[in-house]
DNA sequence: CGATTCTTTGAAAACAGTCAATCTGTGTGG
DNA sequence: CCACACAGATTGACTGTTTTCAAAGAATCG
């Protein structure tokens, strides 16, 4: 089940053929999450390539103050983990728990990285959707220079419609850098404007 | 001469060969800017790979209030340009323009992608470069959510001390999102604190 | 239901932005 | 070489936005 999502993902995107799916299947590894259960915790050292099938998982890291700060969501047909602590081998500043039931598919960095190099179409894909992260970031970046708080909620509702039903508001907050009172009060003003 | 800064860079990088080196130099094209120069302008179509071998280069949007917001700088080795028109095609949200006298190498992207296909020392480059990039701007996104005026001012002098005297503070302000104003401020409030 | 979690609201305080004036340093032309 | 102009940085007073803390109100789930 876990995996044929994942394989269709790959099939959509990419060239790579049967056969080839089944050696990546032959490396993938099915993992369920209980909402609220780790991923990865702080200080864990991230070894894998993960995609999301079902639910969604949050990457965040926590201040001294207890705050929590989430730098990404992830649901079905995304990808999630920490690259950094991928790429240095060094224990990861971040946080990744299920915010709802979910299910993934993991691949170790080893034989998924030797896989990219002998299957050329997968590896183009990775590539383009690395491309298209950092371009999603630097869009992230933008916003933060340049918005309001209720601009960067208007255009987060616009970006991402059908996660505002299913994220708590109070992460949304979160993700934007703002507190949540302050996203509902922003939310208040925004619907007395126009509904 | 900024060709030879540039060959050095790919050489320190990876396993280039001297022939394939040439054949890259084959598709350069050097570029002198000067201060206040425009390297490509909001609703042009960006084209290249750009190094910078010699001065320093901003990357920025401007708002309907005629605030600009600085996305990145680029001195001396680092690479700059717009991947989302480059991928896309579609005219440039951005400008970019010299901050000090400038000379940089351009790649128009077709011949540069084929290259990189040819010589894969070169493509392996270039992804570690993205791979990099990306988890540079999850840092700063980092940044934003979770770091005052000050604490982003001082992690921009630890991380990078040699741009805050080559660069204005009100350039920096920008690139932290504060306005020159509140920099100035806290300037004074550290080293009032410490020196 | 009862318990927990999430959201909303209010009042006060902290933080950062705005606008306008002044100060500083740099470079240029007379 | 000086005076001036200009850009950048600083300062002050004020405004506005966002946070904080605390409490009350929904919503959700066993």
């Amino acid at each position: 089940m876990g995996f044929d999502i994942f394989g269709q993902y790959i099939k959509d995107k990419s060239q790579v053929s049967d056969e080839d799916l089944r050696r990546i299947e032959a490396v993938s590894q099915m993992k369920k999450l209980r909402k609220r259960q780790y991923l990865l915790q702080e200080g864990d050292i991230w070894k894998y390539n993960a995609f999301v099938t079902k639910g969604c998982v949050r990457t965040y890291t926590v201040d001294e103050k207890g705050n929590e700060h989430i730098q990404s969501f992830a649901v079905e047909n995304w990808w999630t983990g920490d690259r950094e602590s991928l790429l240095s081998g060094q224990p990861s500043r971040f946080n990744i728990d299920a915010v709802e039931d979910s299910e993934l598919v993991l691949i170790a960095k080893e034989p998924f990285d030797l896989l990219c190099k002998t299957i050329p179409a997968l590896g183009a894909m990775v590539n383009g959707i690395l491309e298209r992260s950092f371009i999603a970031s630097q869009n992230r970046i933008q916003n933060f220079l340049s918005l309001s708080a209720e601009e960067k909620y208007l255009q987060f509702l616009n970006k991402y419609p059908e996660l505002t039903t299913r994220i708590p508001q109070s992460m949304i907050a979160s993700y934007l850098g703002i507190t949540p009172e302050t996203l509902s009060r922003v939310r208040k003003e925004s619907y007395r404007k126009k509904g």
